[in-house]
DNA sequence: CCCACTTTGTGCGTACTTTCACAAGGGCGT
DNA sequence: ACGCCCTTGTGAAAGTACGCACAAAGTGGG
């Protein structure tokens, strides 16, 4: 056997909590988490048929693409409803808007990157976010040298403006791609000025109160998973690995 | 109420499969993929530990720094043996020592980087490569304008030499940065080369024989995630959030 | 209008995770 | 030495996730 992690979650939602009331309404909001991690993966994938012209797609085909097992991705779709057509399978277009819709993808969601080094200049250059329901409302950054560079068509300002960014754009997603040293500090601003949720870049876990939404990407966490995997390989043992892809779920 | 992801999973392992045959030995490798995914996590809260001079911890307050449930942690730390001390706690260094050989970072991993654009950089000049078992052995590029160009010290190769770089080198984790179209492409090599632990950051699903390993980190999907949250909260739904935070585990 | 074929949506069993709660174990003061 | 207090390690319960297998539901041909 062998393995395949694609989508590996070093990224992970620090907790959870029942959410979902007790209000039990006809298709109650309780869509589970692996399932919202596995959306945009669908999502991205279903973009792809579009643009190639592809008006109907099985789940077969479609979990083929996504890597998923095909049963997982009719399970995780009914979630949403049922879009389907039997016999038939899904509509591309339509299931592009349902789960944009879900999402959250068809308004539009600022967002101000803090942190312009290396990685903060790869995440504005990310052509991802634009074309995906988000918009880059401001680059910040410490280093007054800096401070005025035009980044993917951007002035970067100073962290100093954070807050008045934040209100003004109306930023509802905090990005923070500075050194650990300086993350904790950028996080207590965000939220001070009214930001939810941040993605967190900087190898550390940030401390925020209940209310906010944290995710984090670390990459060497990442590859420390894989050293784990490729350690055991050689190690003598007989081991399977892992096919199919979730799809940042963790 | 409220919630707080830290550490989401959009990096996700493709699948999985059995592993650990039937062998059944004394306390068999069978590590669950959840506590791999959190060991680097609390690896990192040790070393911070250790700087600060700290010589023992106790499970509550590692799991207070780490983001996780304590009795979580412990059952985590379980998987590796009995390395606390009742009515003390952990040992820091000892723990370290052991967290690291189980993820197999007491040996020196050669890392190749492909696609040189600023994630490429910001990648070759994380500092946690170096400090915590792996070494970039190359970094490699098709745009023959940059080959030559000194990135984090070293001298960017042409992708032709990728073969070579990985045999030379002994490679064993390949890191994909390159735009989607050059992924499967590169990964191809790779894994023709004999890499089988590829880190992919472009946005696709890549396709791999079994035994290889692939861990994928989405950055485009780590904001929608964040964003369906976010839309939540202003649907009127008083749901909670997470708070807790996984390491990288799926 | 009916039948054969295709594909969805889901009930169900299994496996994995998380969390609680507590017994077992070790240190320290007296 | 004894006993109290603290913290680990873990059994058991609860919650989640996965994937099989199939009934339900459309489609299209005859």
């Amino acid at each position: 056997m062998s393995a395949q992690l694609q989508n590996a979650p070093t990224i992970a939602a620090q907790e959870h909590t029942p959410v979902t009331p007790r209000t039990s309404q006809p298709r109650e909001r309780g869509i589970p988490e692996a399932t919202v991690a596995r959306l945009p993966v669908y999502l991205r994938a279903l973009q792809a048929l579009h643009e190639s012209g592809t008006p109907t797609v099985s789940s077969e085909d479609l979990a083929e693409i996504a890597g998923v097992n095909s049963a997982k991705l009719r399970k995780d779709l009914s979630h949403l409803g049922s879009y389907g057509t039997r016999g038939v399978g899904y509509e591309v277009e339509y299931l592009i808007y349902q789960i944009s819709r879900e999402l959250g993808l068809t308004q539009d969601w600022s967002v101000a990157i803090v942190g312009i080094g290396n990685l903060g200049r790869a995440l504005a250059n990310y052509g991802g976010f634009g074309t995906r329901g988000f918009r880059i409302a401001a680059l910040l950054d410490a280093d007054v040298s800096i401070v005025g560079d035009k980044v993917a068509g951007l002035a970067v300002g100073h962290i100093d403006t954070l807050e008045d960014v934040v209100e003004k754009e109306n930023v509802s997603i905090g990005v923070i791609a500075t050194p650990a040293s300086a993350a904790q500090g950028v996080c207590d601003r965000f939220i001070e000025a009214g930001v939810t949720s941040v993605l967190n870049f900087a190898p550390m876990v940030l401390n925020v109160p209940p209310g906010v939404d944290v995710r984090k990407v670390d990459l060497s966490i990442e590859l420390q998973i894989l050293a784990f995997h490729e350690q055991r390989k050689s190690d003598g043992h007989v081991e399977s690995g892992r096919i199919g892809q979730t799809g940042n779920a963790r």
